[in-house]
DNA sequence: ACTCGTATCAAACACTTGTTTGAGATTTAT
DNA sequence: ATAAATCTCAAACAAGTGTTTGATACGAGT
């Protein structure tokens, strides 16, 4: 059998799509075909096609469809909680902590991911945590741990608020965050005759902190 | 051929799951099954043993599996927005309108719709707005001519807030809004350790409406 | 030069998908 | 009761799925 024997490759397949070696394009061209047409709608076809790979490639280099779609999921979702933490650590840091410094730590990152592989990125992880297999929500479990982490942070900044209040916020926000789709802003563009445009990435951030520290009571 | 022979039959398949014609049988097994599991993890076979009928009984009442799935849609869809159209104009109806009257008759048909079978429409009406396919964005457009009306509704109810304003902030009410399906209230429950309970209705809209007016500043 | 691990390829695999078919049963109306 | 519409059924269909196979090419390393 052909075993994981290349299991252990190549990290990270940051940006190049045009001459890497076939892992990464498939990764690349993988990622980017399921935020544009949705999880269920690509093919290891259609992927390999793309990434100009054998049909077979995707079970030799990763050990299935699955694993791929998988890996690709952890990579990016372990980037963005990367920059979440880093941040979140920077506003515990100066005392008093401000709620509205914590919240901004857990809403700039995925928000200010304006280049054209992080918006794919983002999409491909929203993707995957509505549509994507079972074994999705296994990691997203991890992300429990991390999102705990804000949760707690929060509690320490309001102690005036319980515990289960700050969690529905927080469950709110949530909802707030992944609500940004193609189809979402799709709506909201007809909505407001494309009064609303969702390229200036500054003004939403500054959009979405403002409603939600609201909602915090901050 | 068959052609539409069935097509103007019976009108809406409210609840009797028990011993209904096969034609409502088959809605509401493909309503529970996609609610459960999501829109492409059910297939014609799963449906049909479901409403223990044959597995051509869907191409024969409705035209196709696709079509069964827009006219679940399209009936759901109906029901909450005549909902809220009655909410809205009760609203509407008294002078000076308030802004928290407005945003409540967006936010209490769905959150108030807790019999099972309400549950499964609404659970089911996130995930074709979601994962859905293509044909039901066109619903959803009609969608936006009922959308526009709270817009201008909360327009006239906040006349110091700009246009723009309001409309960004109802998409980020939306996001809240359609954060609720099963998996999203997964990780809540695994972020609480079972602390935050979906299931009392009433305390749960009132979070989210205060929530969401603060958000709008009222 | 010759092997060995790695990589790529076309072809086929077994399986599931939605749909169609044609015959039989059932109901309804005249 | 007779005929006509309506409905149900098992079986098969073509098309698409992810994966496996075995052959072949490439590229070092001793």
């Amino acid at each position: 059998m052909n075993e994981n024997k290349a299991a252990k490759r190549s990290r990270q397949p940051d940006s190049p799509p045009a001459e890497a070696n076939a892992r990464t394009r498939i990764f690349l061209a993988a990622e980017a075909l399921v935020a544009e047409r949705g999880f269920d709608a690509v093919s290891s076809r259609d992927i390999t096609a793309r990434a100009g790979v054998n049909l077979g490639a995707i079970n030799y280099h990763y050990r299935s469809k699955h694993e791929l779609l998988l890996e690709i999921f952890r990579t990016r979702a372990g980037e963005l909680n990367r920059e979440r933490q880093a941040m979140l650590r920077a506003a515990l840091a100066q005392k008093p902590v401000s709620a509205r410094t914590i919240l901004r730590a857990l809403i700039e990152p995925p928000t200010l991911w304006s280049s054209d592989e992080r918006r794919t990125a983002l999409t491909y992880l929203n993707r995957a945590r509505r549509e994507g297999p079972s074994e999705v929500r296994e990691i997203i479990r991890a992300d429990v741990r991390h999102l705990r982490r804000f949760a707690t942070a929060l509690e320490s900044a309001l102690p005036e608020v319980s515990r289960e209040e700050i969690l529905w916020r927080l469950h709110f926000t949530l909802g707030v965050l992944h609500h940004n789709s193609a189809a979402d802003y799709e709506r909201l563009a007809l909505l407001s005759d494309g009064q609303c445009a969702p390229d200036d990435r500054e003004a939403l951030l500054a959009r979405l902190l403002a409603f939600i520290t609201a909602g915090f009571g901050v």
